[in-house]
DNA sequence: TTGTACGCGTTATCAT
DNA sequence: ATGATAACGCGTACAA
């Protein structure tokens, strides 16, 4: 019963499929009586045009790789949603691939893509990837390509990201405000682009209220499990912190873990803010105000500009842009975590 | 220079298609040095098969639909983990989508995966879905279908879900051998098979030990941010429990953050254990015992199960089966939340 | 051993 | 206004 195609359509009416064809697309004049028949006939058997058929026709898959680094990470569940949210709205399906902060995965996940012939590419930087030549590949191959959140410089493409310096700088401003002077900053390996965005956020934050920067209160954290306790214990006892800027839930997270341990309270004795995503950051840990990370927002954007690329709808989607999306910050006063 | 097809080498190589086909494909008798020639020439361009027009020809897709109430939700990116590892390794793609716990959006997500012809599909159920008519109309149409996690009675189908009476039966019964006797049990919607399920372990747990049932201890939570603030204020101020055992993660910590607010200390005047997933909730919540969800395991069971339907490869892949994956339990004796 | 021809479902082109 | 045909890329039955 099933699989019902423009042939039997045809065969049932008697009519040609190419009639049968411009029937359904409506277009071509074509007489109003056999038009309703057919869209009738259509509309009975549940008639739906196969994908896969148009696909080959017009070389075209419609649909849109995404490479991240994990999905079971709410930065990325979040980005996904969006891009699921403007694909889906666009006709275009998804298909998610994960790096799992490896370069070798990444690669093979890039290749992978391109022999999948997605119309697009959507991709966020493993933790590893310095080399970027596979992506160059793909603008060789002339793919549309959108980097997002975790980008790079030695490629010249659309990026899409946070606005990572202003966020970095308003976070770091504001624990100096609050009276802290002693600011550490625990944040993602030193290869990504947000981390470096942050650092000069930070970095400049310090300037302007003329604190020396201090190296040692830079602490980059990779994504080993037991990696970031022994790192923040370290900071802690060494350097004396009496503030915190952090760049993912799961960093605050461990520093709030680490402090507990120690005994040792928020804010009394140490401020935080951090970049993060989670409701379960501010139900958990009231004290930690936040740079909000417009996840979902970017998704959008980066499926947005992915899809004119793709549809080439944008006249100037052939000139290279860097969108920023803005951050927000949230304050928290509460001060009841001990 | 792109897309390189079986008739640009048949061209190349003065041979027909046919012969550069059977060639990359191995199987055929074939002239050992033709054969060494093409599959060397292909090599050399890069040659890789147009899966679309694979698809085509052999009328399947190679690709796998999964419908999940919310990806941005850890047990469900976890599972979805799960899932593209198996499906990854055999071949196959995963589209993703999301009913975002609407009946609607499900039927339409199930309608829209169906015209584009995924070979199967993969379905946790919205916390409304009540009916479920939209999938056996995916059996009628022979299509392969695997429910997992949040399935229903309602169907007769192929079926992956967590030992939910057991986990349910075991945390409480810790609870009570605690000592806690006024245990309360916050969990989500009634209508999920989930909450059914450890409903009825619960109850047998509280019936073991002879402590009577109370139906004002069972709080059915849905997903409206406020909604459970409100249930857990109202349950710890008039049933005054002295345990609680939670379902997720979300309710976990709206638990935790209500009993901040009301400053009561766990687990000192209240016990607590729950059904979660995430490594934040051990993190911050050090009192919180659990239930280990195993959302991987789910995705990969269902992943392989649905695959096999899809390839038929298991002889008894006909008769229908609920496959149980156990549950861990981890118990917490820390007591410094305060 | 290799080449020719067909079909998968659709639309565009060129008749009629 | 409608029908016949080619083409998208591939594999394969059949012919040579």
């Amino acid at each position: 019963m099933e699989a019902v195609t423009i042939k039997d359509i045809a065969k049932a009416l008697n009519l040609s499929t190419s009639t049968v064809s411009r029937a359904l697309r409506g277009s071509y004049e074509i007489n109003a009586e056999t038009k309703k028949m057919v869209l009738e006939y259509a509309d009975k058997v549940n008639y739906s045009p196969n994908p896969i058929a148009l696909s080959l026709k017009e070389n075209k898959s419609r649909t849109i790789g995404v490479i991240v680094p994990e999905i079971a990470n709410n930065f990325f569940s979040q980005a996904i949603n969006g891009i699921e949210d403007v694909a889906n709205k666009r006709g275009y399906h998804v298909v998610i691939f994960q790096s799992h902060e490896s370069y070798e995965r990444e690669i093979k996940n890039v290749q992978h893509i391109i022999a999948r012939k997605v119309d697009g590419l959507l991709i966020s930087l493993s933790g590893q990837t310095e080399n970027v030549s596979h992506l160059l590949d793909i603008q060789a191959k002339k793919l549309p390509l959108v980097l997002f959140d975790r980008v790079s410089e030695k490629i010249e493409a659309h990026k899409v990201v946070a606005d990572n310096f202003d966020g970095a700088f308003k976070a770091t401003e504001h624990l100096i405000l609050s009276g802290r002077r002693r600011i550490a900053h625990v944040t993602s390996p030193s290869l990504l682009s947000i981390s470096q965005e942050r650092l000069m956020g930070y970095k400049t934050a310090l300037e302007k209220y003329q604190i020396p920067y201090d190296e040692s209160f830079v602490k980059y954290c990779g994504f080993e499990p037991e990696e970031a306790q022994k790192l923040i214990f370290n900071l802690i006892e060494n350097q004396k912190p009496d503030a915190i800027f952090t760049t993912s839930d799961r960093l605050a997270l461990d520093c709030f873990s680490a402090l507990k341990e120690l005994g040792i309270s928020v804010p009394d004795k140490l401020s935080f803010i951090g970049f993060t995503n989670l409701k379960v950051a501010h139900l958990l840990a009231p004290s930690l105000s936040t740079i909000v990370q417009p996840a979902f927002e970017i998704g959008q954007t980066a499926a947005e500009l992915l899809v004119d690329l793709i549809e080439k709808k944008q006249r100037n989607a052939e000139h290279l842009k860097t969108i920023k999306i803005p951050t927000e910050m949230v304050i928290r006063k509460s001060s009841d975590l001990s």
